[in-house]
DNA sequence: ATTGCTAAGTTAGCAACGCTTAGATTGAGG
DNA sequence: CCTCAATCTAAGCGTTGCTAACTTAGCAAT
């Protein structure tokens, strides 16, 4: 790469990246605009060429965020050829996630309100629920579609609500010894089993 | 009240109501220190006798946030009589107190990380929460303790999933055409049940 | 009553921030 | 080769969080 090209290449790409290295460095980073410019090597107003608001690079990186998990999800319901285990799975994916990118996932769901407008945004985020509920279709092949969409709202509610939870230091260890992701999906999942079978 | 004394009288909770205000009025409020200083009628620089930082005012709303909550739920509590129903109840509670006090509950459970280190609020957030798993003790008697913690932890994590989504503006029409705190408490409670009467 | 102390408020000022405007630099297409 | 639009820089405005130094006011002890 040169190193005093005065076009970056890259911009765009480049200032996400270093907005996620932020993020993972200190979840609760303030992410300002021009210091993200400054780690790139460009001038602080460079990043408006690319994001007219530092609100809308927040939309971006969320979208980001989105997609990405939205793959993980993915891959993990394709490798597991039971469907009712392959809910766990996908539950501590989706939990893992949150705590593998905790920064990140605060920001995807906190984003929200005005900036749900974003259409990016809503699509990559209407993706990653696409994929769980083709989880949650294979699970319960003989739920009508109403049916299978509550039940993918339902789990989603819950590992949203044991992921975020999780990930801002809210569940005491007094109240749950076993912390780890595995644990949190494996309560979730049963849940959600326990549901379709009385049906 | 005197219009001009120098001494303002209880700037802190002014202060707090003021910001209270704003994230009611716009959900995403930024909340700056100078402009809720301009608004109560103070010098800039004059919260920090109260606050030592803007992060620990938020702390300490989020911590009126915490003790309302509990009040709320304790109130809700109360007076149900059937401790099943009582469940219902307090899940739309939970639910509606977000719906009602959307800037301040995604303030609750954001402030997180570094800042669930401030002493009061942990423990107005722990009140909040055994306030839960009082509830769920009165609903299922005969768990042991463990038991309940992992119920109410559940109870909390998808309570708090549907209000956080439905805050957040996740869940669109198509998928839950009853976008109601009732609605979603119904279904929150509905598992919850499902599962001690499996036990 | 005077004094001293402390909490609560003021003014002034710094560095950092988001964003706008105007101008410089560049690479790609006609 | 020339043009032009995209990209980046430079300068600057208003706002922000916070610190430092000072003023004001109430309270308690002498």
């Amino acid at each position: 790469m040169d190193e005093t090209t005065y076009h970056h290449g890259d911009l765009r790409a480049a200032l996400l990246d270093a907005a996620e290295d932020d993020l993972q460095a200190d979840p609760g980073a303030a992410l300002s605009v021009r210091s993200l410019a400054g780690k790139v090597g460009v001038s602080a107003t460079a990043p408006h060429a690319h994001f007219r608001t530092r609100a809308d690079l927040l939309a971006a990186l969320a979208s980001r965020g989105f997609e990405r998990l939205r793959q993980e999800l993915a891959a993990v319901s394709q490798a597991e050829i039971d469907p009712q285990s392959a809910l766990v799975a996908l539950a501590e994916c989706y939990i893992a996630f949150g705590a593998r990118n905790a920064g990140l996932y605060r920001l995807m769901f906190t984003t929200g309100v005005g900036l749900t407008a974003d259409p990016e945004l809503r699509q990559t985020s209407r993706g990653s629920f696409d994929a769980l509920r083709d989880a949650v279709r294979r699970a319960f092949p003989d739920q009508e579609e109403a049916a299978i969409n509550q039940t993918t709202l339902t789990a989603w509610a819950l590992v949203h609500g044991f992921g975020s939870l999780s990930n801002e230091g809210r569940i005491s260890e007094e109240i749950a010894p076993d912390q780890s992701p595995a644990a949190f999906a494996r309560i979730a999942a049963a849940l959600l089993v326990q549901q379709a079978d009385q049906k």
